[in-house]
DNA sequence: TTCTTTATTTAGAATGATTATAATTTAATA
DNA sequence: TATTAAATTATAATCATTCTAAATAAAGAA
């Protein structure tokens, strides 16, 4: 477990390495991120929460934040339909290594921290030519403890 | 093989039933849907392609159709993250049954006619307790003949 | 068929997310 | 420290999508 203090030092070299440069508001931004880790938050509420300890950043710049550490493979940038681009960052070694189950009911956003994929990969490859780099795979449905109304674990933030 | 008529019929018989009117414009748009059926349209091409045949038509009107097919399950909604929404008519039998090859050298999106996950959907199941009632797969990468040059069949629509 | 009710459409305004612009500030480096 | 290019700010613009209010049309009743 590498602590948050180097791996901001990590992300800032490797900015700067492809010629880009290290700011207070870009640091601001990679701390959030770093303390939610797998949050899956949208741009305005990365914002926001930057905005908690650097009130004068705009949202703009935390767009363009959130875009350069896309490019960087720093973060990924999800869309789950409805409308917002979600972020996290990518723990390393596993770049795109995991997939979601999102609830019908309450709408949350779990992981499964697995790849399940690889041999589909491979076969995507042979049968098609299709040179994967990424994948997404989304299973939409129901918790069994949602459906059957005890929603605490999954609900909390259902509207 | 059904016939577009016979299918347009179906779809209407299925609006009817569920208690919703049947109207010229929504027939203009279904009968556009049934003549591309994979082209992954988004809301605005279909609006044109209307528009040729129903020039009065709104693209409100357009948003509220897809919106009703979608819910009617006729249509399938989907996003490859590029900001806007695309739209497709759900073969019958195979209601979410295919996977997404989508180019990064060209933005082409290539179906796999296929359902390689009901393995995967009951782990799951078995794993995590969720009762997976649809799935969204999308390969990110490139088709060698992207990669080679020879784009012709994948990117005549590169921009 | 005509009437009545209610859903639907239209046109345009409104919204929400995201991106672009122009002026100002700041980081890196000579 | 001075220079230069990149980054930031504030705001306007854009794009996809949804809402609104008034007008119209479909389905069923009389």
């Amino acid at each position: 477990m590498i602590s948050v203090e180097e791996q901001l030092k990590s992300m800032k070299q490797q900015m700067i390495a492809k010629g880009y440069k290290s700011t207070v508001q870009r640091e601001a931004t990679m701390r959030v991120l770093l303390e939610h880790e797998r949050d899956h938050m949208s741009a305005e509420d990365v914002y926001m929460r930057v905005k908690e300890r650097f009130p004068e950043i705009g949202l703009a710049t935390v767009y363009r934040t959130l875009e350069l550490l896309t490019d960087l493979h720093i973060v990924e940038k999800m869309n789950f339909g409805d409308g917002v681009a979600r972020f996290d960052l990518r723990s390393e070694g596993h770049m795109h290594m995991h997939h979601h189950m999102i609830c019908s009911i309450c709408g949350e956003v779990e992981e499964i921290q697995d790849d399940w994929l690889t041999e589909l990969e491979q076969r995507v490859q042979r049968e098609y030519g299709f040179d994967v780099s990424d994948h997404r795979l989304d299973f939409i449905g129901t918790f069994s403890s949602c459906k059957h109304g005890d929603c605490r674990r999954h609900c909390e933030t259902a509207s």
